[in-house]
DNA sequence: TATAGCATGTAATTAGTTACATGATTAA
DNA sequence: TTAATCATGTAACTAATTACATGCTATA
């Protein structure tokens, strides 16, 4: 039985409480969702694998006669997300974001599209840091009970890292613009 | 005709100049990888499709006696490019990352390994940025022409990023530790 | 009464990684 | 002479997304 983020998020949704699989689902992408992105066709099947290998319980907790399950973790269960918690092995950084690979690649630009991109890369690091901010951190603030603080720490970590892109790009795009009304033109850059 | 950004890696590195499948991984593993990951299996596949479609063009390169092809791309091949660096349509950000998934479900731990996870976080960070100034910088800086210039802007946000990770990570364990000490322990903390 | 949300799943597709296979050349 | 590097590819597997399918309940 070899484990993977996904199956991690799950384990770790059940002890913090969430019962179903369309619940797992629903609090991610109201929280976990900015680290990993969650979807119903990964849950309920890993679900179904972790009851079998027994982590997890189910039963039936149907609401009024809609049909529901309620799953929760066992001591093994418990144990596997302490021990992932735990280990040592963590995997290297990488951004895997399309935005800064057409920053690399933005030389082929004329000047003006290059500030253009950093423009829209700035605009996008405000957008994710005010939605962080606003509709994801004060749910988890108000939602999580006292003793469950890294959600926030987690979702604060987010935000401060967007705000940080955020004036990163407003300085370079501060950069680029003086250059060009000085009208500094290094040879063989535009397209 | 549908594509991703390790198509966009493809183009961009034949864009910069770099001719041939094993060259564009070995360019790849130097550079773009912090960003995106690379592998020969995707590049060779991708290198033959873009043919097919008429992006690039290949032609015999033996080196010596061995042989070896050497791509590069047309003008249907650079205006693909160009549309995809003004493109608007920016993909959301999203970290995933399995340190920082742990960090937000590091309620379970006790206080003690929460810092210590907390610890293992900040040397990740601080080792991806040293790694980044040391190794992939200096070659990007000295082995791109003078009108290339945004491979090391890309590697410095970067690094940067790393190095404002590694100063809030540390923030965090300073007040986990003092928390700690002064004996301040919020009821239902630990496993 | 019809739309949105609750609830659970499977099927099909797309994407990505790791392993395998081969062979030449260069440097230790 | 042997290990590392250059060089190109395919096969097998693992992972992830999107689409499909179903049916109930609450609300506008």
């Amino acid at each position: 039985m070899t484990f993977r983020a996904p199956t991690y998020v799950v384990l770790g949704m059940l002890r913090l409480g969430v019962k179903s699989g369309y619940a797992i689902k629903k609090v991610a992408d109201a929280s976990t969702q900015f680290i990993l992105p969650t979807s119903l066709a990964q849950v309920y099947p890993e679900l179904a694998r972790l009851e079998r290998e027994g982590l997890v319980t189910r039963r039936e907790d149907p609401n009024g006669s809609r049909k529901r399950s309620a799953y929760q973790l066992t001591d093994e269960g418990r144990a596997a997300l302490l021990r992932w918690l735990r280990s040592t092995r963590v995997p290297p950084f990488q951004f895997r974001d399309e935005g800064m690979l057409r920053l690399y690649f933005a030389d082929s630009l004329p000047r003006e599209d290059q500030i253009a991109l950093i423009r829209r890369l700035r605009e996008r690091a405000r957008d994710a840091k005010t939605h962080l901010r606003r509709d994801i951190l004060p749910s988890a603030e108000s939602q999580s009970p006292a003793e469950v603080r890294f959600p926030v720490i987690a979702g604060r970590m987010g935000a401060d890292t967007y705000a940080y892109w955020e004036r990163w790009l407003a300085r370079l795009e501060a950069e680029m613009g003086k250059e060009a009304a000085s009208g500094h033109n290094p040879p063989g850059s535009g397209a």
